[in-house]
DNA sequence: TGGTATTGCGAAAGCGATAACGTAGCTTGA
DNA sequence: TCAAGCTACGTTATCGCTTTCGCAATACCA
């Protein structure tokens, strides 16, 4: 039984402190926040006031320090779903990068839903976050957010995603160069009738990545049979692509397609893809070579483990809120600042799902 | 270039939609916030205060209100390691539990270290969070910080850990059931010659979990041999017990030893074991069953899939969240409100990695 | 010696909202 | 007929903190 009449010990505040060691509000706030005019005050007053600070436990409300001062020493994170494997090495690297700066970050989840997403862009707003990060890849979110984020003067990045007309910053993985690494890596070994599972045209990631594909294939001559080529169907569900990876390389198998390699549209994919080949008895690596893309934690701890394309997602996490953190000090110096769009260099993580072409197999 | 100069147009206040609707900004107050009062305000009056409000794009300032009314409708949820895989379904299952309630999460992620558990801490403090929310499996924690929290009468939870001496609340799965539940599984596929893996002393889950296997063995007149029962070494990586998976199994591998089956601590383990099992030629589950616990997001995709011991994490995370709102509740309403120590009920998963031991396998 | 800087601190004005208390006019019942 | 209660709002006092302004005193320089 917790009994909520246990003296509910009132906290205690600035005043307690400025009263217990005998000098003002102004004094105390200023001495423990170590603002600038903290200069001018005497050692002997600082040492007293943080030492009855210190003995009256005080603890500083943020509310009350908020509002006067409007700062909200806090941003929010919008991740589009959480569930997201793609989405935890952000978060891991948001999350440190912010507290470096003693900020907390706000996390909302829109489970993909859009009014889920903006009814928590108006909880953060109206409590004031400094900067605002939006982690998605769909392309779901339309201008409108935008003008109310830039009218209201708020830093914002996204990251794994960008607006048209880009008024806002963003951080992504360069899927063009990604997609060439893997690609380069599949034809060093020796493939050259590969199947290619390109990612829904919802994602803003499929068509960078297919254009890496063209373009290396155009520059090495290597033939891309359209035949060979799935596109992933348009879903909500992060972890749906397993399921079409598995599916989409069982009717190739079943057509009796020919080919060496499978280049995946994601890590996921390419999960399911390798279920669908062992299941049917096409041993990977020996027989077919799989790459993914994202590099997300189940890859390594896959088996066989999985060849792929990394996104620095701990960095790209660290990277926005670091434009963010420009931004919130820029208007508070009255500075200008610039809207960055960054993409960072994506690194290929070669393992034990790749493998030389087969002089056996059925490369003729 | 950002103008920091456009005219940051002052937010609009409370005031101003008082002053152009022509009442006064304690009506608009009432209005807006459906107060009990606002029985007694003509319907005209609300709806001339709501569509100017509307109009003026009038969103009231969190950080005020929460100064004046002392509620900051938001929840500390503090994470030992958000990169562990068990995390990710129980932070879907609070936010989606705490949006409901119109609360917002700040997630904390102590990287496993003490120091900035308690750093954070102090920040949720700072923010008068009305409830608080840990999430872990380690047993890191001490006292003091419960005596801080009930001190401060905060209404908290743990998820996955228990406190002893409990005057905190607690969500855990049942381990002991869940435990009996796998180990009756392969029992009754015929498995004699079971390995087991145990957690690490330092978890929680372990003592109960190997708590089930004995009584169950003992029940069912299963003979445990000790060589065949090894536990996982204390570590702080959520990730390492792949590692350790992998290489107990190995070792056991290499010594020769027989066995048709072999329980794992966790998911992870599990996949560690059935990889080395693998490498050195054993089929999972043909040769030899493995089964985990957990049910973490791989388990389903991994080659076998594995059959585990599901957490209903998103339920574990729901219920925290309830305990946690009753006790705010109470709280306001000034009843008395109770500490409940639940467990959850586990929920065997079969899939592909275990199976019937076989005839020609090494039972003898 | 007088004037300017530097040092050391307090008074008071809010930040934007809510809650307690007032103040009317009007209805109702005995 | 008048106290009591309901309806429909407005006044005012904070909530706990920051910040600007201001006032002294002491130090410095010419």
């Amino acid at each position: 039984m917790k009994r909520p009449s246990e003296k509910s010990q009132a906290a205690v505040t600035m005043r307690d402190v400025a009263t217990q060691s005998g000098f003002s509000p102004a004094t105390v706030s200023i001495v423990l926040n170590n603002a600038p005019l903290a200069r001018y005050i005497a050692p002997a007053t600082k040492k007293r006031i943080e030492d009855t600070a210190k003995k009256l436990g005080y603890r500083p409300n943020a509310m009350a320090r908020f509002l006067r001062s409007k700062r909200s020493h806090s941003v929010g994170v919008l991740f589009f779903d959480i569930t997201d494997p793609f989405c935890t090495l952000i978060m891991r690297g948001v999350e440190n990068a912010l507290y470096q700066a003693s900020y907390l970050a706000i996390f909302a989840d829109a489970h993909n839903q859009r009014n889920r997403f903006e009814r928590y862009l108006e909880l953060l707003l109206e409590r004031h976050v400094e900067g605002l990060i939006v982690v998605a890849n769909w392309l779901f979110v339309d201008i409108h957010v935008l003008a109310d984020l830039s009218k209201r003067n708020i830093p914002s990045a996204t990251i794994g995603w960008e607006l048209p007309g880009n008024n806002i910053s963003s951080v992504m993985v360069d899927n063009e160069t990604g997609a060439r690494l893997a690609l380069e890596h599949l034809h060093q070994l020796g493939h050259r009738k590969i199947a290619f599972i390109r990612g829904p045209k919802m994602l803003i990631d499929s068509a960078p990545r297919w254009r890496g594909i063209q373009k290396f294939a155009h520059g090495a001559g290597l033939e891309i049979d359209p035949a060979l080529v799935l596109q992933l169907p348009e879903s909500l569900d992060p972890n749906s692509s397993f399921e079409s990876g598995y599916r989409y390389t069982e009717d190739l198998l079943e057509q009796r397609k020919k080919f060496t390699a499978v280049m995946a549209f994601d890590d996921l994919t390419a999960l399911g893809a390798i279920r669908a080949l062992t299941k049917a008895g096409v041993k990977v690596p020996e027989h077919c070579s799989v790459t993914g893309f994202d590099d997300i934690a189940l890859s390594s701890l896959a088996a066989p483990s999985l060849t792929t394309v990394r996104q620095p997602m701990e960095a790209m996490g660290a990277l926005a809120v670091n434009i963010v953190m420009d931004g919130i000090n820029a208007a508070l110096e009255k500075r200008d600042w610039n809207v960055v769009n960054q993409k960072m260099n994506p690194e290929l993580v070669i393992r034990d799902s790749t493998r030389a072409v087969s002089l056996t197999g059925g490369d003729d």
